[in-house]
Formats: structure tokens, C-alpha cells, sequence
DNA sequence: TCAAAGGGGACCTGATCGGTCCTGATTGAT
DNA sequence: ATCAATCAGGACCGATCAGGTCCCCTTTGA
């Protein structure tokens, strides 16, 4: 179903609460707390997060991640490309653009070319502060995980 | 990665190749063996796409499958919505619009609903017809496949 | 020196996807 | 009337992989 995995929706609900508490830095665990995504787990994306610097870490006791950038200059984009590797619907594009030999002979190619472009344009004009806009803490039990999918599965009515 | 599923991606290879003939009906295996698609796949690919709408089969011997509507009228969102279910990234807007009791109130709400839809803008936005203009044929041995994945595979270089 | 963090993997497991098969209905041809 | 080709609709299965857990190491403030 063009789903986005659990890791980007861990990894914006992370960020997304990493911004809102707007006190610099945060341990991992503070954050796993925050959005209710399982500690280990949420370990794991910080990391990647990290390795792909749109996190800053601090290691040792009184550690913690930090942006490394301005909320309002990460896009949903960079966070989907850290965590799942780059958008692209079909293999020709991932390889990055230009490397692909057949790009002048592929079927599609104009095509897919222009539908992985207007995704990824769509999830590059979403930025981090603007998904951390909307703050609904609405319907969630405390300790209860903050990400997309199941914010929807604690809904009174919709599946 | 945000990956197209091989049902998706063949159904659009198919559909491409009977507009392509455009001789009015073909037969399952004929489409088969014209992209490459084993038979038994491509049998169910057909009937999922007929019962969407986007085919019309004539039963019995001598029977097969053609178009319902112009191919300038189809576009991948449909064909892909045929086969993959709604597209949507989050959960959320799986039930389909107004569905979600939390509209109004969801975290990313209005953020993730305007990803969702500028990705199906970009799907709706190509038709079957548009597809099955570039007629390439390179870099394919006879009876191999012409999915997009496989036909990348074929290449000679790139992965 | 110790405990609280992050760093980097290995590893497990269950859901899902890609694919096959089987058992009917239909219908043109013989 | 019968047969073979073809669609209809599932059931089923195996391999892959995403989601998740663990472990051990390094760093660093107290």
C-alpha cells in the first residue's frame, strides 16, 4: 500500500517530540518515554538519526540527542531517507539520479522519473516544526506510543 | 523504502502492453508471455484489476481481457489503488477521507494529509497512455520480464 | 571508579509478499 | 453433446524482511 515504515513513523514522532519539549538536549529514554516507541527501538532510530546528522549526540552519563539543525530546516523527506533509505517507488531511481544507464531508454522513465520527484517534493515541503505545530495529546493514554499508526488505533470509532 | 509491490508493478507492465497491441482483447497468457510475467501471476493480476473495473474479460474459449475505458482515462493511481489498496502513507487515511474520526485533531493531521494527497496528485497525474509511449524494448531478451524491476535487472551496469 | 548514557552490531520471529495450485463456471469449436 | 480453452475465486505455501530485542563496548560526568 506505499506504506511508510514503522522506523520513519518512530523517527518523526521522535523528532517531532524532541522539538515540542524544546529544552536541547534529551536521553534516548526520556524520548522513548515521551513518545511511548519500546526504549531499544527507539535507541536504534535515534542512532540512525544520528549517523545521518540530523541528530547531535552526547555520550556518557547526562547524554542525550539534540537537533543539529533548526526544526524548521529538516524536512519530512531527510527523516524518511535516513531511516528507510532513499523515496523512490520503483529500484531505476534509487540508485541516486544519473546513475541510472538506461535513464534515456527506460519505459517509464520520464514517468516514474516525475512520480518519485513529486512524492519526494511533497515530503520535502513538510518540515519538522511544521509537523510539530499541531500539538493534540488528545486520546492518548499515558505511556502510550505517540507515533502515527497507533495514535489512530486509540481512536473511539476509527479502525 | 517506499517501494511499489510486484502486483503494482506488473499490473502496470501489462496493462501497458495491451494498450500497446491495442488489438482489442488479449488472453492472460498471451499478456503473460508478452511481459514476462509468470502466467500464474499474471492470471491474478487480471482478475484483480477486472474486478476494479479498469478490465473487461469475455469468459470462455477465445476469451481474454481488454480495456473498459480509454487508456488517456486510466492513470496509475487507479491501477495501483486497484491492486495495492488505497495509497496512503499513514494508516490514518486508509478508511478513506472524513473516515478518520480524529480529523480534526490528529497530530500531523493536516501535514500528513497533504503528503498523502500530493503523492496520489502525482499518481493521478500520469496516464496508462502516457506509459505506454516510450516504447523502449532495449535490454530485453525475448520472454524476459517487463516490470520495471526486472528490466533495471537487465541492465549493464547499473544495479 | 562507577553508573549512566550512547555506538554498533547480531539475532530472533512473525507478518507479509510473491508465487503456485486447484476447483469451478463459461463458452466457442467440433 | 462434448471438449478444450479461458476466466473466477480462493486456498495455500515458502522466503523474505521489517519490527523488535539483546549484548557488549566506549565515553564521560559524578
Amino acid at each position: 500500500m506505499i506504506r511508510l515504515s514503522k522506523l520513519s513513523d518512530y523517527g518523526i514522532a521522535m523528532l517531532t517530540a524532541l522539538v515540542r519539549h524544546e529544552g536541547g538536549q534529551r536521553s534516548a529514554s526520556e524520548l522513548a518515554e515521551a513518545t511511548g516507541v519500546p526504549a531499544a527501538m527507539a535507541s536504534k532510530v535515534l542512532k540512525q538519526l544520528c549517523r545521518a546528522g540530523l541528530l547531535e549526540s552526547c555520550r556518557g552519563a547526562k547524554g542525550g540527542y539534540g537537533l543539529a539543525r533548526p526544526a524548521s530546516s529538516v524536512t519530512v523527506a531527510e527523516i524518511i531517507e535516513a531511516l528507510d533509505g532513499p523515496i523512490a517507488l520503483t529500484a531505476c531511481i534509487e540508485a541516486g539520479s544519473g546513475e541510472c544507464v538506461i535513464e534515456t531508454l527506460c519505459p517509464a522513465r520520464g514517468n516514474w522519473q516525475r512520480i518519485n520527484e513529486a512524492i519526494r517534493g511533497a515530503l520535502a515541503g513538510i518540515t519538522l516544526a511544521d509537523m510539530a505545530e499541531t500539538v493534540p495529546e488528545a486520546f492518548l493514554l499515558p505511556g502510550e506510543r505517540h507515533d502515527a499508526a497507533t495514535v489512530i488505533a486509540n481512536l473511539p470509532e476509527a479502525g
